[in-house]
DNA sequence: CATGAATGAGCCTTCATTCAT
DNA sequence: AATGAATGAAGGCTCATTCAT
């Protein structure tokens, strides 16, 4: 874990502003710290402060670190499937969407990383998130079907599906926490595999 | 995390043994505990009472928690190599040789499920779990690079290596997890299809 | 304590009243939750939530949670002497007379229970409280002796009259929290009792 | 509450003892500082603190701060009845036995104001409290039974035998508060009422 | 007059770790 | 080598109270 330095406010002080301003703001702390020491290594009184509030009003928003883990997770989530939607309906040559959904969820991984890094411990240790990561799955299962009608691809079983998805998602996560890097691997090679590997599901 | 029933004494009070048997103890129970509550869900107290033993052995024996973490993921990839050498030695058929291969990993994966389920973390929030982590990649890629010289199969780059390292892993990491099940998707199929991918590296 | 149910809205939030109007709200709100969860069990957001306020109205009629204990508490004083008051004064038999008072002051005890259950600690921790208690005191021995004068009871010392006091007041307490019927003890004859240490005090 | 003094410790660090000592010591510095600043002015941190221990130590001992409180309300009845069965055994005229129990009721009564202070509210807010009181009560009432059948008393009902202790404890709460002395009452013209009490009891 | 978001001190509780025996 | 009582820092969470609107 990167040592810890002390916290600091991130903006000047917002101060009663609109409930749903105050979420976000606590939500966008959440997952800077997050990022940056973990979720265990993450405490509801910093993620206020970091919010630039005092430490009770965690509690106005969130039962507790769990639920604004799970807030950040939805966020991050929903954010990324707006961006795949785009990314699909603006169309262009199958290469160039694959690329850009390569750039985009790396991009994604790497915004994340430390709330992802914590994510498998949760959704072993806690339901709740392993409820909300299972509809997750789903989800991008059921897009991939979708995705698949729509483009006349050659129908797949899900079950190819999830391998591309655990491939992809674990590659991107290693990217994102610097693996490749410290192994001396090329990046580029990589990330032109799963442009590959995500053309196969276009096409 | 299933709920945390008391844990119970495994042994029955072994009073002054060899210190080296005490650590495997403790190992044991660690990784026992780890994989029922998690990292975070494990205390050092709880640990050594698993073992048979008082609290403060624990600190006799390992300078943190940290430490019979690595100890413990030690003995797993220590256990795994030894399989995985034992399995390339007996030789078969590439088919039979994945399959033993590919069985072996998820029993490895499902025995040492909660540990892995806190690894990532771990690796992401402290440098020394970091390092042991990076160092086994580099073994695993080094075997395949032998493997693949040994059995004259065409070289590959160790970046198409970490990819197939990358699907297997999370692809087992998941089937440990039960994810599969609770996806409703046939285990048979995914695992036939990590076969696949293992016996592709083996020609 | 009974468990704590989310309290509802009494009232359908009657915004800008009269300031008497809202703090009297407040003191019956007040004294609703006290009665049910007790002074420390009941916080002092929720009791203008209760009585249809914002949680900032509560400060600007009371400095402190106490001060509406007081309020509560003077409340109820003044309510029982004025009923006491009219039964002195409404006339009848001794024995008339001494049922009306008893069944008036279980009445209150049993009305105000949730704050008599926290009256004593308060008196002890806190000085303004015990002040007011001892004032309350004294007055009750007041009208003890007056009510002698007045009928031309034998006199008796204010130490007699104390006892009474703390024998009828122990006694109405325990009505009013069940404990004579939890041991299996008859209400009645209790209160029959106290109606004859009354008529001795009346005599 | 008296002005909350720092607390210090009140034993030289004791460290390292027998359970059973560090939990008599914390039962002990609980009723000190409840006595002092009551319950609710009370936390758990101080208490062991108090003892001579660090805060951690409360937690080994208690599972919370009312399981506490009913380790000293215990010891409290214990003691108490302990001494009373000593002064019945030793025997002494009706009046001596009186005046011995009412000095010894007003002994522990004073000795244990704080707690007595908050007994109230607990045992209303509180249903673990409300059934240790309630059992206390039965044995008080069981003995006082007894005592009759022993000394060939006429025999009572039990509702005059709690209506008794109503009086007596109320009374000797008030005694241990202050209240008498407070509203210039006679000390010593109540106890010789309360002694009369008792004696009638024993007749 | 009323709102309700925000404050922040402080209590409760856990647990990795130490150390006297 | 083992014991297990004790430590104490660190977090979780609540709630009386304030204040900008």
């Amino acid at each position: 874990m990167p040592s810890q330095a002390k916290y600091k406010l991130t903006s000047p002080r917002p101060r009663r502003g609109a409930p749903q301003q105050t979420r976000d703001r606590l939500v966008a702390a959440a997952a800077h710290l997050f990022n940056r020491y973990g979720y265990h290594g993450t405490d509801s009184n910093r993620i206020a402060r970091a919010a630039g509030y005092s430490a009770g009003v965690f509690y106005k928003h969130f039962k507790d670190k769990r639920e604004i883990f799970l807030a950040a997770y939805e966020t991050w989530v929903a954010a990324e499937w707006n961006e795949v939607a785009a990314v699909l309906s603006a169309g262009g040559s199958n290469r160039d969407i694959a690329r850009r959904l390569v750039a985009l969820s790396i991009d994604f991984h790497t915004r994340w990383r430390g709330l992802r890094a914590s994510l498998r411990e949760l959704v072993f240790a806690d339901a709740t998130v392993r409820r909300f990561h299972r509809m997750q799955r789903r989800r991008q299962l059921d897009l991939m079907a979708k995705l698949r009608k729509t483009r006349q691809t050659p129908s797949h079983r899900r079950e190819e599906d999830i391998i591309h998805l655990f491939t992809t998602e674990r590659t991107y996560d290693a990217i994102a926490q610097g693996e490749l890097r410290e192994l001396g691997l090329s990046r580029k090679f990589v990330i032109d595999a799963m442009v590959q590997n995500v053309i196969s599901v276009l096409t």
